[in-house]
DNA sequence: AACCAACTTGAACAATCGTTCATCTACCAA
DNA sequence: TTGGTAGATGAACGATTGTTCAAGTTGGTT
């Protein structure tokens, strides 16, 4: 009975991910939304509630997909480590993909927040530290297999890869000319 | 002959940094900034121009006190590595000083603007660029003292460093329990 | 004292913001 | 065929946005 749903959810929320990672939460208006999304406002809300609805679970798309781009490169290869370097470069270099040369989103969303959205913000931090403790276990699979000094603290080390990663994705967006290979060496000679 | 100038420019361009700082450039809002700078829509039209115009000039005075802070560092010591030190130290740990512990303005901005503002945006990687080669000249002048490799490329390391703080400056607004020092140690380790 | 010019003021502007809701559409069950 | 209902619609809401400008205030000059 009644009226059949139009919009798949998952393709809806993808495509706001995109408009908010590209232009962030607060220069996004609900009208740009209601153009990339091709929903108008009554139905908009009465799928996600608010702006700020639509926003948390765009945070959540986009942390999933890095999540999953972080599975794949593990599953191409036996070593944890090439799989680690791998990700980053598929994460900085992003070069003619469909996701844009960007700062990572979670990053780019704590940056803009206040406590004026603390719900956001907070969800922001909370899927940052998912992704870091998915590289710690990740270092941790490396110590078994004799990759990594057992005697390394492997949260100390997802700490401080995690922070390369953010210097490497929001300087390689202040300076286009930067010579991105060279700053990934330069960052990985010290990783191990 | 006429009115006297009731505002100290210099001043409330200052007050105008530290909000614009704190919330971003979207976020902020003319009402806002008459509160803080407490002006009166006309003044602020009449000195600046626009809101653009403001920020823009928040840039640079943001852009002038991370020059200023700096140099400080270089006076306090003979050794330009330790000032160099000393200047990361004193920008990612900023505890309880009068500015906020906060993403550096500049990348700040680089993350939240768009073509919309493009001049803004170019502006604001220049600074950024500017603080660089800074940090190139020191990195050389420690080399004429012997303190560095001369074999070393002080622009590639100049742009690491940046990276590096960068990096730091964003994971710590992350994640407020981030051990700082600790993450300091580790990002110095690999500078030299 | 009268005047002018420099400067400040704040009400008001059109545009846009996020959001609501009465209305319409389209489908299934009876 | 009809009635009911889940879902989609978009005009309209009050609030807020960045900005303007006619009017007011102030202090030096004549």
């Amino acid at each position: 009975m009644g009226n059949s749903q139009k919009y798949d959810r998952q393709d809806v929320v993808s495509k706001a991910t995109h408009l908010f990672w590209e232009k962030g939460f607060h220069a996004t208006s609900m009208r740009n939304l209601q153009d990339r999304i091709d929903m108008r406002p009554g139905s908009i809300y009465a799928t996600f509630g608010s702006k700020e609805g639509l926003f948390k679970e765009s945070l959540r798309c986009y942390a999933d997909a890095s999540l999953a781009r972080l599975a794949a490169c593990v599953e191409a290869t036996d070593s944890p480590l090439d799989a680690l370097k791998s990700f980053v470069k598929s994460v900085v270099l992003r070069s003619s993909e469909n996701t844009p040369n960007e700062i990572c989103m979670l990053v780019k969303s704590i940056s803009e927040l206040t406590e004026d959205n603390a719900e956001l913000l907070s969800e922001s931090k909370r899927l940052l530290k998912v992704m870091e403790d998915a590289f710690a276990s990740l270092l941790a699979q490396a110590q078994v297999q004799g990759e990594l000094d057992s005697s390394r603290d492997t949260r100390r080390l997802a700490r401080f890869i995690q922070m390369q990663l953010i210097g490497l994705r929001a300087y390689t967006r202040t300076n286009e000319d930067a010579p991105v290979n060279e700053l990934i060496d330069d960052a990985f000679t010290c990783f191990i």
